[in-house]
DNA sequence: AACCAGGACGTGA
DNA sequence: TCACGTCATGGT
């Protein structure tokens, strides 16, 4: 007889097994107290610490869509040695430039003008954005760049739904895949609602430290077992999960 | 050598 | 509303 799993219980065998993954990385930070070699800053949650922090999360976070991490380490890092790692220095080269800065990271014609525009914005409200909505509104960010950032780069408590959330619902049993509502943007809000529901149910947490924990494990066992062809041998998760099928 | 990666948007039915 | 197609590099 095992325990049904719950989104809290999930999170718990996560953080049991892994213990605090340190997001979103700050790659300009690593090697520095507190923060390892990839930027990672496990337990430390006093960030951003100044608004070059902010930045660094939010470019990152439309550099990193649909896209692996690594490509975009050496992304930031071309654009922290051209000195164009912050709103004025990137504004202050051109297209063609922004493109072979970016260039590692992919769909760099489209992230290139994106992070231009959101540059643009960052100036315009150097306080953080009004609201979820008014961040929707730049292009080329969607619900889960909108909540990336408002949870790392600005200390907000908005739960980030991506790929792996979904398909760690689903595999797991919480949510069929069939039962999910069909378009992208009802599905999105569907499932963030689902698990974060659960997790406020729990008094006495902080909600952003903990969906910053969260989504950061949810990634990390998705690196590791939770891929597009599971690798279950060894998951924290392995005996309650029953496998189910996940979009995509 | 396909497949996949910390999505978002445009298009035509 | 829905079902596609497009964007692009780099690791496995």
């Amino acid at each position: 007889m095992t325990i049904p799993l719950s989104v809290q219980l999930i999170f718990e065998l996560l953080f049991e097994h892994y213990g605090p993954r340190g997001w979103w990385p700050i790659l300009t930070r690593a090697d520095t107290p507190g923060f390892d070699s990839k930027g990672y800053h496990p337990g430390v949650y006093d960030i951003p610490r100044n608004r070059a922090d902010s930045w660094e999360i939010m470019a990152g976070s439309i550099l990193t869509q649909n896209t692996a991490w690594t490509n975009v380490e050496k992304a930031l890092l071309r654009l922290y040695e051209a000195r164009a790692l912050s709103p004025e220095g990137y504004l202050s080269f051109g297209p063609e430039s922004q493109i072979d800065l970016i260039r590692p990271a992919g769909y760099f014609n489209q992230k290139s003008v994106r992070i231009e525009r959101l540059a643009r914005y960052f100036l315009d409200h150097p306080q953080g954005p009004e609201s979820r909505e008014e961040l929707l509104c730049q292009k080329g960010v969607g619900p889960e760049t909108a909540d990336s950032i408002l949870l790392y780069a600005f200390g907000r408590p908005s739960f980030v739904v991506d790929l792996y959330t979904i398909r760690l619902i689903c595999r797991t049993g919480l949510l069929s895949a069939e039962k999910l509502p069909k378009t992208f943007s009802k599905r999105y809000e569907y499932v963030q609602y689902f698990v974060t529901s659960d997790i406020d149910s729990l008094p006495g947490l902080n909600l952003i430290q903990t969906y910053q924990e969260d989504h950061a494990l949810v990634v990390h066992n998705a690196k590791i077992h939770c891929a597009a062809k599971p690798k279950c041998g060894g998951c924290p998760l392995e005996r309650y999960c029953p496998k189910l099928p996940a979009p995509v």
